[in-house]
DNA sequence: ATTCTGATTAGATAATTTTCTAATCAAATC
DNA sequence: GATTTGATTAGAAAATTATCTAATCAGAAT
């Protein structure tokens, strides 16, 4: 997942990415080619045929050799047989989740919360069950609860502690069972 | 192999040439996502995402479907299981060499021929075959030539008339049995 | 009806890419 | 050795693309 892995992804479908390119390739498919043979056939500038070859060779999707007096240019066929997927999709650590999640949730819980308290409960449901996660974090799962506790941990975050017991119930973070309450 | 159809491929690989799209395609390959969740997974205004999504789609990359509060986007898988090949590769119609061929060799006759006239035979054999099969057409495959008829043709291309008959023999463009001269 | 929220568009600026002309290089021919 | 020829590099202008701020839009909630 380093940059470097990235951008090198990226820059292979940016060496594709030009019609005269494409069509270079096409060209040199039916056989090896040089620079001048291109630029006539593309009637374009040596110069710029030239940076375009420059680009597909670092992309690795040409070779190019010394024959006598041409730089003949070849496929360089591995890579063509790639599909998209397998180059432009990365692959998934474990990690990639959990940080993609983290950074959404840190949004939201900034939104929501000044300075520890909830200013308003979200009206969305997604966004809703971020903040309620974080306010259940406040409670130990391995033990129960009255109402009366609940009330005085949830009543830190905001004063209509009903509604938020309501929301964690309605979340299934929390049970209720005959007045007693437990995170799940 | 129009303009259309050749520039279209390139979009498709403009569209996956840039780090942050790569990023966007993976992220929701693991689910669908909306452009707020991953402008702040990404760390990126919004109109950037958007600007970015809005590429993907046209792309053929992504759809997106309304979803209560969110536009949400999701693969859109075909395209991605096709090969590089598949798609930078031009199919080839029996014309594309052709054309190919007649843009170089208009070019190399344009640089030795002056009003009709050889300049000087090229020194490189892919370019002195370009010109000798030009001067070639000249001569009917049909009927034997004395080496005074040929003389008397080629002496309208240059005065060295020796040095063109020895390279249209030397190439396999005429032969020459008993000092008769044949067009192959 | 008004406000909120996510999404998009307009407009501007910065960054990148394409393309050419000139200059330079290196190998091959004369 | 001087010259030709194909290839590349330097440099600059033109075109495209990426990114942000602001403004606008559309649907949902109050």
């Amino acid at each position: 997942m380093s940059n470097r892995d990235l951008d090198a992804r990226a820059a292979l479908f940016k060496a594709l990415g030009h019609p005269i390119r494409l069509l270079i390739l096409s060209l040199i498919r039916l056989q090896p080619r040089h620079g001048e043979e291109l630029a006539a056939i593309l009637s374009l500038d040596p110069a710029t045929i030239s940076h375009h070859l420059t680009k597909l060779v670092e992309a690795g999707l040409l070779q190019s050799a010394k024959d006598q007096y041409y730089q003949t240019y070849s496929l360089s066929g591995a890579l063509l047989n790639r599909t998209l997927a397998e180059i432009a999709l990365l692959p998934q650590p474990a990690l990639v989740p959990t940080v993609a999640l983290d950074a959404y949730r840190a949004q939201v819980l900034d939104a929501f919360f000044t300075q520890g308290r909830l200013t308003h409960l979200p009206a969305q449901v997604k966004k809703q069950r971020i903040v309620l996660e974080k306010i259940a974090e406040d409670f130990d799962p391995h033990r129960d609860y009255t109402e009366r506790e609940v009330n005085q941990i949830l009543v830190d975050y905001h004063d209509d502690v009903a509604a938020l017991r309501r929301a964690l119930i309605d979340h299934g973070l929390f049970t209720r069972t005959q007045g007693i309450y437990h995170r799940q």
